[in-house]
DNA sequence: GAAATAACCTAGTAATCCTATAGGATAATA
DNA sequence: TATTATCCTATAGGATTACTAGGTTATTTC
């Protein structure tokens, strides 16, 4: 299941995508909208600029931009920001990869090859899917 | 992330489709054989029963045996009844659909499309392979 | 019939994670 | 100097996960 904190954060994310004119966004402005907790979204903000997706302004008329236009910002790495490894099994993360106590080799595991099918299709459609995607619809 | 449940229930699965006689395996066998606490695995088989999946026998040469053949056994059905729903979000589930709090319009939603794309092809995957594709490698 | 075997079942628990919330510090602007 | 808005740390409550305990029931073997 998706945290909200990631759902959160995407819909944050698209909704400065969609912004026409290019001026910060209040954390407020986008929680009010889209029915966030605005402390707990100021958080969500606060990582998304940390991992270098946003960039802020303090102060009146401050908030936060998107530091790259939307098609060059990937699915796939907002999702591991956010939610972590996009694997179902930390033994076939690529970037988050750690093995399995229990097994004692991964090749003969039925379930370690069946998710890593699973995560390639995945990541097959996060790669290749923009925040510009996003929001085309 | 796939639950530690799922895991064990799916390697104990595959374990006793691999039988090659038709008798009942113990669940302290596969619980040995697999490095699964035997408490724990109980409770697994034991909803894996009550869903169909599994025939038992008690006393002495007693165990757990499928039901149906390894071939008839899809994923998609059994990650439901070990994983529960196989979208990521609620709102895109086909069989446990839940509507968002705070989502006025799904149709205008960027995640909820998302979600979609990527439940469809999880689903294209576990929807095609059954337990005797897990063991076939 | 008694003993052994193995599944059945309910309940509880420790640890971790999620979803926030509180409250003040800092920086920019008017 | 007052206002605005982000920055940052800490924490709390609830839910979920991954077990564990302890006894019950049914079947087989001696």
């Amino acid at each position: 299941m998706l945290s909200k904190k990631t759902k959160y954060g995407l819909k944050a994310l698209a909704y400065m995508a969609k912004q026409k004119v290019k001026a910060p966004v209040q954390i407020a402005t986008i929680a009010e909208s889209e029915n966030i907790s605005q402390k707990y979204l100021e958080s969500i903000l606060l990582t998304l600029r940390k991992s270098g997706f946003l960039g802020s302004k303090k102060g009146k008329g401050g908030g936060y931009y998107l530091l790259k236009s939307p098609e060059d910002i990937k699915m796939s790495a907002v999702m591991r920001i956010l939610e972590g490894p996009i694997a179902m099994m930390p033994c076939v993360s690529l970037n988050f990869y750690e093995k399995c106590d229990d097994c004692p080799d991964e090749n003969a595991c039925a379930v370690h090859n069946l998710m890593i099918e699973v995560r390639d299709s995945t990541l097959n459609i996060f790669n290749n899917k923009s925040l510009a995607d996003l929001i085309s619809q």
